[in-house]
DNA sequence: TGCAATTTGGTCAAAGATAGTCAAAATTTG
DNA sequence: CAAATTTTGACTATCTTTGACCAAATTGCA
Protein backbone atom coordinates (compact mmCIF):
# COMPACT_ATOMS: atom_id res chain seq x y z
CA UNK A 1 0.00 0.00 0.00
CA UNK A 2 1.49 3.77 -1.01
CA UNK A 3 1.82 5.64 1.98
CA UNK A 4 0.97 9.04 2.37
CA UNK A 5 4.58 10.10 1.44
CA UNK A 6 4.25 8.40 -1.84
CA UNK A 7 0.96 9.84 -2.72
CA UNK A 8 2.24 13.19 -2.31
CA UNK A 9 5.33 12.44 -4.21
CA UNK A 10 3.43 11.13 -7.43
CA UNK A 11 0.83 14.15 -7.29
CA UNK A 12 4.16 16.79 -7.57
CA UNK A 13 5.57 14.57 -10.36
CA UNK A 14 2.33 15.15 -12.16
CA UNK A 15 2.25 18.74 -11.88
CA UNK A 16 5.84 19.15 -12.60
CA UNK A 17 4.98 17.24 -15.91
CA UNK A 18 1.99 19.70 -16.50
CA UNK A 19 4.23 22.51 -15.53
CA UNK A 20 7.14 21.84 -17.93
CA UNK A 21 9.64 21.06 -15.08
CA UNK A 22 9.48 24.11 -12.36
CA UNK A 23 6.24 23.98 -9.56
CA UNK A 24 5.42 26.48 -6.55
CA UNK A 25 3.15 25.21 -4.14
CA UNK A 26 2.47 26.04 -0.42
CA UNK A 27 3.19 23.64 2.13
CA UNK A 28 0.20 24.13 4.39
CA UNK A 29 -1.83 24.01 1.44
CA UNK A 30 -0.50 20.81 0.16
CA UNK A 31 -0.90 19.41 3.70
CA UNK A 32 -4.43 20.11 4.19
CA UNK A 33 -4.87 18.64 0.42
CA UNK A 34 -3.71 15.47 1.50
CA UNK A 35 -4.84 15.25 5.85
CA UNK A 36 -1.25 15.36 7.22
CA UNK A 37 0.79 17.70 9.04
CA UNK A 38 2.60 20.28 7.18
CA UNK A 39 6.11 18.95 8.54
CA UNK A 40 5.69 15.93 6.03
CA UNK A 41 6.04 17.56 2.99
CA UNK A 42 9.59 18.70 4.08
CA UNK A 43 9.90 15.08 4.69
CA UNK A 44 8.86 14.32 1.50
CA UNK A 45 11.07 16.98 -0.25
CA UNK A 46 14.27 15.74 1.55
CA UNK A 47 13.26 11.97 0.67
CA UNK A 48 12.01 12.17 -2.78
CA UNK A 49 12.92 15.47 -4.07
CA UNK A 50 16.24 15.96 -3.09
CA UNK A 51 19.43 17.26 -5.13
CA UNK A 52 21.12 13.69 -5.40
CA UNK A 53 17.79 12.90 -7.81
CA UNK A 54 17.60 15.43 -9.35
CA UNK A 55 15.44 17.94 -7.94
CA UNK A 56 16.26 21.71 -6.60
CA UNK A 57 14.11 22.84 -3.82
CA UNK A 58 13.72 26.38 -3.04
CA UNK A 59 11.22 28.13 -0.39
CA UNK A 60 10.23 31.23 1.06
CA UNK A 61 8.59 32.18 4.58
CA UNK A 62 6.57 34.55 6.14
CA UNK A 63 3.36 35.68 4.45
CA UNK A 64 2.89 34.45 0.60
CA UNK A 65 5.76 32.01 1.49
CA UNK A 66 6.15 29.20 -1.17
CA UNK A 67 8.22 26.23 -2.29
CA UNK A 68 9.37 26.05 -5.70
CA UNK A 69 10.74 22.46 -6.93
CA UNK A 70 12.68 22.15 -9.83
CA UNK A 71 13.41 19.17 -12.01
CA UNK A 72 16.97 19.24 -13.22
CA UNK A 73 17.25 17.18 -16.54
CA UNK A 74 21.06 15.82 -17.17
CA UNK A 75 23.80 17.83 -15.92
CA UNK A 76 25.34 20.34 -17.06
CA UNK A 77 27.99 18.52 -18.93
CA UNK A 78 26.04 16.28 -20.15
CA UNK A 79 23.27 18.90 -21.31
CA UNK A 80 25.81 21.04 -22.73
CA UNK A 81 27.32 18.41 -24.79
CA UNK A 82 24.06 17.10 -26.14
CA UNK A 83 23.24 20.47 -27.33
CA UNK A 84 26.45 20.64 -28.70
CA UNK A 85 26.50 18.18 -30.99
CA UNK A 86 22.61 18.25 -32.26
CA UNK A 87 23.54 21.81 -33.44
CA UNK A 88 23.69 21.97 -37.07
CA UNK A 89 25.85 23.59 -39.21
CA UNK A 90 23.74 26.54 -39.35
CA UNK A 91 21.38 28.34 -37.33
CA UNK A 92 18.88 31.50 -37.85
CA UNK A 93 18.71 33.91 -34.30
CA UNK A 94 15.21 32.86 -33.70
CA UNK A 95 16.60 28.84 -33.50
CA UNK A 96 19.21 30.41 -31.42
CA UNK A 97 16.99 32.46 -29.26
CA UNK A 98 15.26 29.57 -28.13
CA UNK A 99 18.37 26.69 -27.38
CA UNK A 100 19.70 29.85 -25.70
CA UNK A 101 16.46 30.00 -23.72
CA UNK A 102 16.29 26.69 -22.77
CA UNK A 103 19.53 26.32 -21.47
CA UNK A 104 19.57 29.27 -19.36
CA UNK A 105 15.92 27.73 -18.32
CA UNK A 106 17.90 24.48 -17.34
CA UNK A 107 20.36 26.33 -15.48
CA UNK A 108 23.13 25.19 -17.37
CA UNK A 109 24.59 28.38 -18.68
CA UNK A 110 23.81 31.51 -16.90
CA UNK A 111 21.04 34.12 -18.12
CA UNK A 112 23.95 36.66 -18.61
CA UNK A 113 26.53 33.98 -20.70
CA UNK A 114 23.10 33.54 -22.67
CA UNK A 115 22.86 37.31 -23.14
CA UNK A 116 25.74 37.59 -24.56
CA UNK A 117 25.65 34.89 -26.83
CA UNK A 118 22.75 36.06 -28.33
CA UNK A 119 24.04 39.07 -28.50
CA UNK A 120 26.99 38.21 -29.80
CA UNK A 121 24.91 36.91 -32.96
CA UNK A 122 22.37 39.05 -33.59
CA UNK A 123 21.77 40.85 -36.98
CA UNK A 124 23.45 43.88 -35.52
CA UNK A 125 26.48 41.99 -34.77
CA UNK A 126 26.21 40.06 -37.94
CA UNK A 127 25.72 43.22 -40.36
CA UNK A 128 29.11 43.26 -41.63
CA UNK A 129 28.46 39.88 -42.91
CA UNK A 130 26.01 39.27 -46.13
CA UNK A 131 23.23 37.17 -45.01
CA UNK A 132 23.65 33.88 -46.97
CA UNK A 133 26.47 33.27 -44.55
CA UNK A 134 25.35 34.74 -40.82
CA UNK A 135 23.71 31.12 -40.17
CA UNK A 136 27.56 29.23 -40.70
CA UNK A 137 28.82 31.73 -38.97
CA UNK A 138 25.70 31.91 -35.97
CA UNK A 139 26.62 27.83 -35.66
CA UNK A 140 30.15 28.33 -35.05
CA UNK A 141 30.41 31.12 -32.48
CA UNK A 142 27.62 29.52 -30.55
CA UNK A 143 29.40 26.26 -30.13
CA UNK A 144 32.68 27.58 -29.74
CA UNK A 145 31.29 29.22 -26.55
CA UNK A 146 29.56 26.77 -25.71
CA UNK A 147 32.39 24.23 -25.98
CA UNK A 148 34.22 26.73 -24.02
CA UNK A 149 31.67 26.52 -21.05
CA UNK A 150 31.54 22.92 -21.11
CA UNK B 1 -0.27 34.95 -5.10
CA UNK B 2 1.89 38.10 -4.42
CA UNK B 3 1.70 40.09 -1.38
CA UNK B 4 1.22 43.43 -1.41
CA UNK B 5 4.92 44.36 -0.42
CA UNK B 6 5.81 42.33 -3.64
CA UNK B 7 3.19 44.82 -5.68
CA UNK B 8 4.29 47.79 -4.59
CA UNK B 9 8.23 46.78 -5.48
CA UNK B 10 7.51 45.43 -9.09
CA UNK B 11 5.29 49.06 -9.32
CA UNK B 12 7.98 50.72 -8.13
CA UNK B 13 10.57 48.91 -10.69
CA UNK B 14 8.21 49.92 -13.24
CA UNK B 15 7.55 53.40 -12.80
CA UNK B 16 11.88 53.13 -12.15
CA UNK B 17 11.90 51.86 -15.87
CA UNK B 18 9.74 54.53 -17.39
CA UNK B 19 11.42 57.26 -15.10
CA UNK B 20 14.75 55.81 -16.68
CA UNK B 21 16.52 55.00 -13.29
CA UNK B 22 14.63 58.34 -10.81
CA UNK B 23 11.69 57.92 -9.31
CA UNK B 24 10.35 60.51 -7.11
CA UNK B 25 7.20 59.53 -5.01
CA UNK B 26 4.78 60.13 -1.66
CA UNK B 27 4.95 57.79 1.18
CA UNK B 28 0.87 58.55 1.58
CA UNK B 29 0.02 58.54 -1.82
CA UNK B 30 1.67 55.07 -2.24
CA UNK B 31 0.05 53.71 0.50
CA UNK B 32 -3.37 54.74 -0.41
CA UNK B 33 -2.97 53.47 -3.76
CA UNK B 34 -2.33 50.07 -2.41
CA UNK B 35 -4.69 49.91 0.34
CA UNK B 36 -2.08 49.44 3.01
CA UNK B 37 -0.56 51.37 5.93
CA UNK B 38 2.15 54.27 5.14
CA UNK B 39 4.99 52.05 7.32
CA UNK B 40 4.66 48.80 4.67
CA UNK B 41 6.28 51.44 1.91
CA UNK B 42 8.87 51.72 4.50
CA UNK B 43 9.29 48.41 4.64
CA UNK B 44 9.58 47.64 1.07
CA UNK B 45 12.54 50.17 0.72
CA UNK B 46 14.71 48.41 3.40
CA UNK B 47 13.88 44.84 2.02
CA UNK B 48 13.51 45.48 -1.67
CA UNK B 49 15.14 48.61 -2.40
CA UNK B 50 18.50 48.38 -0.38
CA UNK B 51 21.99 49.98 -1.63
CA UNK B 52 23.07 46.05 -1.40
CA UNK B 53 20.59 45.35 -4.08
CA UNK B 54 21.54 48.56 -6.05
CA UNK B 55 19.85 51.94 -5.69
CA UNK B 56 19.61 55.02 -3.23
CA UNK B 57 16.61 55.62 -1.19
CA UNK B 58 16.97 59.21 -0.39
CA UNK B 59 13.41 61.18 1.33
CA UNK B 60 12.14 64.50 2.90
CA UNK B 61 9.59 64.70 5.59
CA UNK B 62 7.16 67.65 5.93
CA UNK B 63 5.02 69.58 2.99
CA UNK B 64 5.65 68.15 -0.42
CA UNK B 65 7.90 65.42 1.47
CA UNK B 66 9.05 63.12 -1.24
CA UNK B 67 10.81 59.60 -1.09
CA UNK B 68 13.41 59.43 -4.20
CA UNK B 69 14.70 56.43 -5.05
CA UNK B 70 17.48 56.32 -7.59
CA UNK B 71 19.24 53.15 -9.37
CA UNK B 72 22.85 53.21 -9.27
CA UNK B 73 24.38 51.01 -11.67
CA UNK B 74 26.55 54.55 -12.91
CA UNK B 75 30.30 53.39 -11.99
CA UNK B 76 29.85 50.35 -14.15
CA UNK B 77 27.41 51.41 -16.72
CA UNK B 78 29.95 54.89 -17.29
CA UNK B 79 32.78 52.75 -17.63
CA UNK B 80 30.75 49.85 -20.35
CA UNK B 81 29.89 53.06 -21.91
CA UNK B 82 33.48 54.68 -21.85
CA UNK B 83 34.95 51.26 -23.38
CA UNK B 84 32.11 50.92 -26.40
CA UNK B 85 32.49 54.56 -27.32
CA UNK B 86 36.23 53.76 -27.89
CA UNK B 87 36.00 51.14 -29.83
CA UNK B 88 37.43 51.78 -33.15
CA UNK B 89 35.82 49.71 -36.06
CA UNK B 90 38.23 47.01 -37.08
CA UNK B 91 39.54 45.23 -33.25
CA UNK B 92 42.76 42.18 -33.62
CA UNK B 93 41.79 39.60 -31.33
CA UNK B 94 44.99 40.29 -29.65
CA UNK B 95 43.57 44.35 -28.64
CA UNK B 96 40.11 42.18 -28.07
CA UNK B 97 41.71 39.84 -25.55
CA UNK B 98 43.32 43.11 -23.99
CA UNK B 99 40.28 45.17 -23.40
CA UNK B 100 38.03 42.15 -22.11
CA UNK B 101 40.87 41.05 -19.23
CA UNK B 102 40.23 44.83 -18.37
CA UNK B 103 36.79 44.92 -18.08
CA UNK B 104 37.24 41.71 -15.80
CA UNK B 105 39.97 42.97 -14.02
CA UNK B 106 37.82 45.97 -12.80
CA UNK B 107 34.58 43.92 -12.42
CA UNK B 108 32.61 45.84 -14.69
CA UNK B 109 32.00 42.46 -16.73
CA UNK B 110 32.13 39.00 -14.66
CA UNK B 111 35.05 36.74 -16.35
CA UNK B 112 32.70 34.53 -17.95
CA UNK B 113 30.80 36.74 -19.91
CA UNK B 114 34.34 38.24 -20.97
CA UNK B 115 35.39 34.93 -21.69
CA UNK B 116 32.10 33.50 -23.60
CA UNK B 117 33.26 36.79 -25.91
CA UNK B 118 36.59 36.19 -26.32
CA UNK B 119 35.56 32.58 -27.53
CA UNK B 120 32.58 34.13 -30.01
CA UNK B 121 35.46 36.35 -31.68
CA UNK B 122 38.16 33.80 -32.06
CA UNK B 123 39.91 32.38 -35.05
CA UNK B 124 38.30 29.36 -35.11
CA UNK B 125 34.37 31.02 -34.18
CA UNK B 126 34.80 33.10 -37.65
CA UNK B 127 36.40 30.88 -39.59
CA UNK B 128 33.80 31.27 -42.14
CA UNK B 129 34.57 34.61 -42.60
CA UNK B 130 37.67 35.85 -44.76
CA UNK B 131 40.33 37.24 -42.44
CA UNK B 132 40.21 40.85 -43.92
CA UNK B 133 36.28 41.28 -42.80
CA UNK B 134 37.26 39.70 -39.45
CA UNK B 135 38.27 43.05 -37.68
CA UNK B 136 34.99 44.77 -38.49
CA UNK B 137 33.23 41.63 -37.30
CA UNK B 138 34.73 41.23 -34.11
CA UNK B 139 34.27 45.19 -33.41
CA UNK B 140 30.76 44.56 -33.82
CA UNK B 141 29.77 41.79 -31.90
CA UNK B 142 31.65 43.10 -28.93
CA UNK B 143 29.93 46.16 -29.23
CA UNK B 144 26.92 44.36 -29.08
CA UNK B 145 27.38 42.20 -26.45
CA UNK B 146 28.69 45.04 -23.89
CA UNK B 147 26.03 47.40 -25.50
CA UNK B 148 23.54 44.24 -23.85
CA UNK B 149 25.31 44.44 -20.87
CA UNK B 150 25.64 47.83 -19.60
C1' DT C 1 10.04 87.13 13.40
C1' DG C 2 8.56 83.31 16.16
C1' DC C 3 5.70 79.90 17.44
C1' DA C 4 1.86 76.69 16.73
C1' DA C 5 -0.50 73.92 13.54
C1' DT C 6 -0.13 70.97 9.76
C1' DT C 7 1.91 67.92 6.73
C1' DT C 8 5.01 64.68 5.67
C1' DG C 9 8.14 60.72 6.43
C1' DG C 10 10.66 57.34 10.24
C1' DT C 11 11.00 53.73 13.94
C1' DC C 12 9.97 49.96 16.31
C1' DA C 13 7.67 46.34 18.31
C1' DA C 14 3.70 43.33 18.23
C1' DA C 15 0.75 40.33 15.61
C1' DG C 16 0.15 37.35 11.71
C1' DA C 17 1.63 34.09 8.16
C1' DT C 18 4.54 30.85 6.42
C1' DA C 19 8.25 27.41 6.29
C1' DG C 20 12.11 24.48 8.95
C1' DT C 21 13.97 21.25 12.52
C1' DC C 22 14.14 17.46 15.31
C1' DA C 23 13.04 13.67 17.84
C1' DA C 24 9.49 10.62 19.54
C1' DA C 25 5.82 7.54 18.09
C1' DA C 26 3.88 4.59 14.66
C1' DT C 27 4.29 1.64 10.88
C1' DT C 28 6.34 -1.16 7.45
C1' DT C 29 9.93 -4.32 5.89
C1' DG C 30 13.17 -7.96 5.96
C1' DC D 1 11.71 -9.17 16.36
C1' DA D 2 15.04 -5.57 14.70
C1' DA D 3 15.92 -2.15 11.44
C1' DA D 4 14.41 1.14 8.39
C1' DT D 5 11.02 4.24 7.00
C1' DT D 6 7.17 7.14 7.77
C1' DT D 7 4.12 10.10 10.44
C1' DT D 8 3.30 13.67 13.94
C1' DG D 9 3.58 17.66 16.57
C1' DA D 10 5.98 20.86 19.57
C1' DC D 11 9.15 24.29 19.07
C1' DT D 12 11.89 27.51 16.10
C1' DA D 13 13.18 30.78 12.30
C1' DT D 14 11.96 34.05 8.88
C1' DC D 15 9.19 37.24 6.35
C1' DT D 16 5.13 40.38 6.17
C1' DT D 17 1.64 43.52 7.83
C1' DT D 18 -0.11 46.84 10.99
C1' DG D 19 -0.38 50.59 14.19
C1' DA D 20 1.04 53.58 17.87
C1' DC D 21 4.24 56.95 18.65
C1' DC D 22 8.31 59.99 17.00
C1' DA D 23 10.84 63.54 14.08
C1' DA D 24 11.36 66.94 10.62
C1' DA D 25 9.93 70.42 7.21
C1' DT D 26 6.60 73.75 5.83
C1' DT D 27 2.87 77.01 6.41
C1' DG D 28 0.21 80.41 8.45
C1' DC D 29 -0.88 83.55 11.86
C1' DA D 30 -0.03 86.74 15.82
Amino acid sequence: MMGITDLIAAFINEELEQADGVLELQRSDLAQRFGCVPSQINYVMSTRFSPERGYIVESRRGGNGYIRISRVRMDRQTLLMHVINSLGSELDYASTRAILANLAESGAVSVEAANCMLSAVSQRALQSVPQAYRGVLRADIVKQVLIQLV
